[in-house]
DNA sequence: AACGGATGTCATAGC
DNA sequence: GCGCTATGACATCCG
């Protein structure tokens, strides 16, 4: 039955294909993102989660009437998809980076190019990397777009221009945005990945380099290209006779085919060796329809780097939403290796309440020329079995123009901005279907990121709590082992200190794990507004040491030790949440002793103004302790609670390594015991063979005494009777036969078997 | 309500 | 003498 749906889906694709290519009128139009969108990226840009709410929501409720305009639609795209990728000739990655918008509306600096009005969901296109991965952010179509675009299918052209306007609007506020918006993201991108380095700076200078230089006239290339695109669209509207959308729905017709078809890909294989066999020819049929209309003299390759370079700013345009989901993308995407990784990760969703520090240094300093990586998701992956347009429904949309547009030259070296994955487009098997998908894609996706190595585990915490945020599982994954290891490995011992790893704690990191109100209170009263640069500065330069736990190897091995070492870990490098709420730490737990212990001296704390956190106050090394308390007008009561405060802290991780030792000393000797047990087993065992070798030995004994008795003869030649006689046997071996009355009548000094042959 | 485990806290000794 | 750790003893909470 698949194989059927399949080869129907084929089919349809293919004859899809043919009447793009005799003529027939092919609206695609209506199934292309606005223009704005494909060209400058996405103004908003909507998480898979945004994309539930709005299923789920007012804009488009699964059981709305839109529903199956709306599959149909991504049906379509698919198709659209699936002919540009005709002729592509290898695989290629695209990830895709699914954010929350709290509006659908602009967002990031004024004066950004990519920022348009409308409230509709922009595409925003991440083109280009150092490996060539394509990035793309995806949307999902705001409430104007509704779930198919039937209504504004003729928006994206007027949009486009519009697009254009604004651009010309704020190109003054462009470049005086720059720097803010460069430091901000500069600062929080390296508040992010801490461990980037210089590299990162480096990388990040050179993205800036580009934005600032490049932006200008990435403007003026993207103007060009977008009226190029939209007077190709508009001769390819005008030269149609049959609307695109009749096309398929008569290919519906012809040729029905189950909702739950497989992914084509086997279509889009085949074609492409076809092509390769015939590079010229078929390639060009089987380019996607607007390839037609592409304007041979222009150079492509040049156009191709236009768009990347006019996707730059726009980088930075969302740069704080970017961040926000890309950040992760950037640095996976930095690496081939985790490219699947990205790409999970790319669907993620994202909070705009969230600003994940943006990390230009990956996003921007991609070299245009750079080489694009063929990379498709390794069949082993778990990503290529997700339908990933299931996760982005209306918003898939915005993805055909730009590839079509771009893949209309032969040859062109460059890959094309179009996935793969979306081959499998057609294949939506319902919305139920597509809900649980989705629902699937949210959680294996958090769970490859979680399990991903390097990936930030505040950024895993966020993006898990806020993907969950119905759901009550956020805290539970967030307390994963990785996750508070951390912060239990640095409290767990002065000497480790805390916050190693200070980016698993974020400002916003930190934050985003609580629940309760002690965060706001602790904010308000105590860690916020008592924390100094002083404390920050001591606390960076003493426990920001790496291999700070790696000093501590049992700290591994407390792993149920769940509140030895839970005192807050902060990052030293946070000024405002210098400690973590209790929630962090307690959560996973059955018992929460520690947390309200820990709330009464943080309760304390609170009363008596301490300015400080706990967790300061009992990691701290003694002298920067001093330090501290030098640095702050403290009363004695202050002073005292303070120390009690400490002492008690470090008396709590004291006795509970002294409990965890004696454990250890427990099962110490519990294995000592059974080691000995073994041991007398093994001995008893020993000694009842030896019985039993002892036991045979005898029988042997006898039975050969009573051989060598029976051959012993008188001198008459009798037998000898044993009630007289008997052998006895010396210390040194000798032989004897001796009387019952106890005298010796025959000693023979030889071997016992020579005696026997001497008697014969 | 008693019981036991887990944990925090105090007092004290030792380094 | 100070700071820290280790540890016994005790208190408290909770299942």
């Amino acid at each position: 039955m698949m194989c059927l749906k399949k080869y129907f889906t084929e089919g349809l694709i293919q004859v899809a294909i043919l009447l793009s290519l005799v003529g027939v009128r092919v609206d695609v139009g209506p199934y292309l993102p606005a223009s704005h969108e494909m060209i400058l990226g996405p103004t908003s840009t909507l998480t898979q989660t945004q994309f539930h709410n709005q299923l789920d929501g007012q804009d488009l409720h699964p059981k709305s009437v839109d529903l199956d305009g709306f599959f149909t639609a991504r049906r379509l795209l698919g198709w659209v998809r699936s002919l540009d990728r005709l002729r592509v000739p290898s695989s290629e990655l695209e990830t895709w980076l699914v954010r929350r918008e709290p509006d659908a509306l602009v967002v990031g600096a004024p004066g950004q190019p990519a920022s348009l009005e409308g409230g509709a969901g922009g595409l925003e296109v991440h083109a280009g990397d150092q490996v060539g991965s394509v990035m793309r952010s995806s949307v999902v179509a705001g409430s104007d777009y509704g779930p198919i675009g039937e209504d504004n299918l003729d928006t994206m052209v007027p949009l486009l221009r519009r697009s254009h306007e604004e651009e010309d609007k704020d190109e003054d506020l462009y470049e005086e945005d720059i720097d803010t918006l460069w430091q901000d993201h500069s600062d929080r991108g390296r508040h992010q990945w801490p461990e980037g380095g210089e590299e990162e700076l480096l990388v990040g200078d050179t993205w800036r380099e580009i934005w600032r230089d490049g932006g200008p006239s990435y403007d003026r290339a993207n103007r060009e290209l977008a009226q190029d695109l939209s007077d190709q669209f508009a001769s390819l509207e005008a030269q149609s006779s049959m609307s695109f959308q009749e096309c398929l729905r008569l290919l519906e017709d012809t040729f029905p085919f189950g909702e739950e078809t497989e992914p084509s890909d086997p279509v889009g294989v085949d074609l492409r060796e076809a092509s390769e066999e015939d590079p010229t020819p078929v390639r060009e049929l089987l380019l996607s329809p607007l390839s037609s209309h592409w304007d041979p003299s222009l150079d492509l390759e040049q156009q191709w780097h236009d768009i990347l370079a006019i996707m730059e700013p726009e980088d930075m345009d969302l740069g704080r939403d970017v961040m926000q989901s890309g950040s992760i993308q950037s640095s996976s995407l930095m690496d081939p290796v985790h490219q699947d990784v990205s790409l999970q990760q790319a669907i993620l969703p994202r909070s705009s309440q969230d600003s994940y520090p943006f990390n230009p240094s990956f996003e921007g300093s991609v070299p245009l020329e750079a080489p694009l990586q063929l990379a498709l998701l390794s069949p082993s992956s778990s990503v290529p079995d997700f339908d990933l347009n299931l996760t982005f429904g209306p918003s898939d949309l915005t993805d055909s123009a730009l590839p079509l547009a771009l893949n209309g030259t032969v040859g062109n070296p460059m890959p094309s901005i179009q996935s793969s994955l979306f081959l499998e487009e057609p294949v939506l098997p319902s919305p139920l279907g597509s809900l649980l998908d989705d629902a699937l894609l949210d959680e294996l996706s958090f769970q490859d990121l979680a399990l991903e190595e390097g990936f930030n585990q505040t950024q895993a915490s966020q993006l898990e709590e806020e993907l969950d945020s119905d759901s009550g599982l956020s805290l539970t994954f967030s307390h994963s082992p990785a996750s508070p290891s951390g912060s239990e490995a640095s409290y767990s011992s002065s000497s480790s200190s805390s916050s190693s790893d200070s980016s698993v704690f974020s400002e916003e990191g930190a934050v985003g794990y609580s629940s309760d109100m002690e965060v706001i209170v602790e904010r308000e009263e105590g860690a916020v507004g008592g924390y100094s640069p002083e404390v920050s500065k001591m606390y960076s330069t003493s426990y920001q040491k790496p291999g700070h736990f790696n000093n501590l190897p049992w700290l591994e091995q407390v792993g149920h030790d769940h509140t030895y070492n839970q005192p807050r870990a902060t990052s030293p490098r946070q000024g405002k949440s210098l400690k973590l709420p209790k929630s962090c730490y307690s959560k996973p737990y059955k018992h929460d002793i520690s947390d309200k212990l820990w709330g009464r001296d943080e309760r304390r704390a609170r009363t008596m103004k301490i300015p400080f956190s706990n967790d300061l106050i009992v990691n701290l090394p003694v002298e920067e302790f001093n330090e501290l308390l030098t640095k702050h007008r403290l009363s004695e009561a202050q002073l005292k609670l303070i120390r009690d405060i400490r002492r008690r802290g470090k008396n709590k991780m004291a006795a509970q390594n002294c409990r965890r030792r004696k454990l250890d000393v427990l099962f110490g000797l519990e294995e000592g015991v059974e080691g000995l047990c073994r041991h007398k087993a093994r001995l008893l065992k020993e000694k009842a063979e030896n019985l039993r070798s002892v036991r045979e030995m005898k029988q042997r004994l006898s039975g050969l005494y009573q051989e060598v008795f029976s051959r012993l003869r008188d001198e008459q030649g009798r037998p000898l009777p044993t009630t007289d006689y008997s052998l006895q046997f010396s210390n040194d071996g000798q032989v004897l036969l001796a009387t019952r009355n106890g005298s010796a009548i025959e000693q023979n000094c030889k071997p016992h078997k020579k005696q026997k042959d001497g008697k014969k």
